[in-house]
DNA sequence: GGTCTTAAATCACGCCCTAAATTAACCCAT
DNA sequence: ATGGGTTAATTTAGGGCGTGATTTAAGACC
């Protein structure tokens, strides 16, 4: 029970340097001079560590700042070309890869769509050694400029010790799969490359907190309402966040079949693939041959019609339904979190959630405790569909800051800490 | 997004007394030779933060070791009586209070009964001031011997900057009581003196965990069954704990009414008093007028009843449909936490689980994702119903040793993190 | 008693952060 | 333009810390 935490003085300045780096990269260009009350650095060190830094060539002087009598402060920021990461989304239509500079500005994106129900591993590995190398083409960064790779992906990410990152996703049919081997040996990447495998909730979750509707918020729940559901619990530091197999909570003792093979999961009740089941169930003609997406703007149209039209009653009852059961759903992580916010994402939950968050924070309120669920908010995510890339490349990111900005000196240790 | 980390040189020596006197404290009498690798630090070092322990009387030599050629090794341990702790459990039926040497050696005890719904603040706060009174005048222990005074107590516990702990108690009808500026004020301890407020399935996950079932794992589930039921995922680390209202996740959307109001909660099917309920809406006729561990033995002793004599079939259902739900409920807990261990506490739990536990394994497997139900192990707890105080006073050692062993530089900071 | 073996203590060294003292950079009034 | 006034950044003691090598302590064995 113990666990080494830091033990000599040389790691006092890793952390040291990962408060600047931090500091300087969310609260924008900034004096040495402001650093140091905000990092609870003394003015030497400040000096000291930004020294470094700056020879390193990870923060750059970016102004000075007017002054009126005295010298005036020098701005410092953290240099955005000094590293780039990867992100990559292995949705469940399509697999993108997306390039980005440190301040997560895009630099070159790519897609590759999968075919219906076409997980089939290979065929994703391929995808995603060839998006990261066009992506490096296009943009002439070499690999070893590189500070990781991020991957967002469906289901539960375990780590093992011989194979690194495995995925189980059971909705998918991946078992077992190991993942950072089968890409170690599949991308031509410089062998030390970090490779940050993790579920696509959860990176959408990091992406929200650091740029979304979840800044500067303490913690969120983050939903990803796609196909299925997923959810995860995002805090401020990265390694806290924990992704949750939300879509497979049993919010109904024998209830419907999930695709997950339990009886009652909110996955069977609340995903789109659910939601366009059930509407077909009841009567409703999705259109045919089209995506999940266009069938759900089809069952929308359908159940919130133009003026003056009938509403399809049955995908009305199913939609109500549904806002139910997310709410209850939701209930549940307000009751073991007690998150500050929820936010919702995804494309099916961006395109549902105008109109029925109402219902949606109606039924979390009756089905939560009430302290808990006086203190949530629950609201739609703040950066569309495509958070997912961002997110991953945060991953890389975040290790990078957590080692002080030096690279090799990884330690995925962290990332370990499952429950 | 920074949060300091250790700013200054000497948080490493406090971070490296943490980690000895944890080794001590864990893997019993211990020499400074052996320590060395085990903390990571160098012979040198252990040698000066030793003789620094040992000046601060909190460790103490305890014998050498045989030698067969060479200088033999002096065995050191943490001195027993270098500090107390006091653990209260603000229990269903009542208030107990214990006093633990360091080693948590109870050296006093005392109870006082509730009376039936009888969750009055003002009569709570007496009895937890009396019982403290009471367990230190019996030891003769001056309360600034005392490293803090730990409390589990039902419901969900908050902190404020202005009140301290705050708890709500949904279900016993607490809202937002200030219980620790109450104590504060009531006891007349040392105004310096650190009270740590918890949820009591929290307390007794520590319990499990650094004594009991829990040992060894690197997480686990502890699940607190008596009259209602909750739960704690517990770590390593104690402050990574977090104390989970699984009895109002809603396992069946529009299911039963709980006491906490809402429908379908977990607690309206499977805590002590839920199943006797039921067992009387189905013709069952527990004793009268006894409480409800009585009549719980009286429900299982009409289920599975000696040898020849004919079971009864509604108290029989009652529990396998509890089962069901326990398993259903346990199985959420697996998704979302995927842990090592399950271990069920409480008194209703140790009373029941004999007989429905392989039901509840079969259930929980059958709703849970198969990845994480194949790597949990679910158990009875290993410490008998009376673990809730041990747990408590946990508490206040545990901050103890984060603080390497210094009273007074407490840093609470380290518990507000929820979520 | 001498030698070997092993544990614990001591010491020189390099590093780190803080606080105080300097130096740098700029404004303004004379 | 020049010297005082201000404010920012750097430099310089001063005190700590952990490491790794070296010494000292303590016992066993011959």
């Amino acid at each position: 029970m113990a666990g080494r935490n830091g033990r000599t003085v040389r790691d006092l300045r890793r952390g040291n340097r990962t408060a600047v780096l931090q500091r300087l990269y969310f609260d924008g260009p900034m004096s040495r001079f402001e650093l140091a009350p905000a990092t609870g650095l003394s003015g030497g060190s400040i000096s000291n560590v930004v020294a470094e830094l700056v020879a390193d060539g990870l923060v750059e002087e970016a102004g000075t700042v007017e002054s009126d009598g005295g010298r005036p402060r020098t701005l410092l920021r953290v240099a955005p070309a000094s590293g780039h990461m990867i992100g990559v989304d292995v949705g469940e239509t399509r697999v993108r890869v997306e390039l980005f500079d440190l301040t997560l500005t895009e630099l070159a994106r790519t897609e590759r769509p999968l075919e219906r129900q076409g997980y089939d591993v290979e065929v994703i590995v391929g995808h995603i050694r060839d998006g990261i190398a066009e992506v490096l083409a296009e943009t002439d960064i070499t690999p070893e400029r590189l500070l990781g790779v991020g991957v967002g992906v469906p289901g539960i990410v375990a780590r093992t010790p011989e194979q690194g990152a495995v995925v189980h996703g059971q909705t998918i049919g991946w078992d077992a799969v190991p993942l950072e081997s089968l890409l170690r040996s599949t991308c031509e990447l410089p062998e030390t490359l970090p490779y940050f495998i993790d579920n696509g909730a959860r990176t959408l979750g990091h992406a929200e907190m650091w740029f979304g509707a979840g800044h500067g918020a303490a913690n969120a729940v983050v939903v990803l309402f796609g196909s299925g559901v997923g959810a995860c619990l995002v805090t401020q530091e990265v390694e806290q966040g924990r992704s949750l197999e939300w879509g497979h909570l049993t919010v109904r003792v024998r209830g419907r079949r999930c695709r997950c093979g339990a009886l009652g999961c909110l996955d069977a009740y609340a995903g789109a693939e659910a939601l366009l089941d059930r509407w077909r169930e009841e009567g409703g003609r999705p259109p045919q041959g089209t995506d999940e997406e266009t069938a759900l703007t089809a069952m929308l149209a359908a159940a919130y019609p133009a003026e003056g039209a009938d509403a399809d009653p049955a995908a009305l009852n199913v939609l109500e339904e549904a806002a139910e059961y997310l709410g209850a759903g939701l209930s549940d992580l307000i009751n073991l979190f007690q998150p500050e916010r929820i936010l919702i994402g995804g494309w099916a939950g961006l395109q549902l959630g105008p109109r029925i968050l109402p219902a949606v924070r109606r039924y979390a309120a009756s089905y939560a405790l009430r302290h808990p669920a006086e203190r949530v908010s629950i609201d739609l995510g703040g950066l569309g569909p495509d958070a997912v890339t961002v997110g991953a490349a945060i991953l890389p990111l975040a290790d990078f800051f957590a080692a002080g900005g030096q690279r090799g000196t990884r330690g995925r240790a962290r990332h370990d800490r499952r429950a």
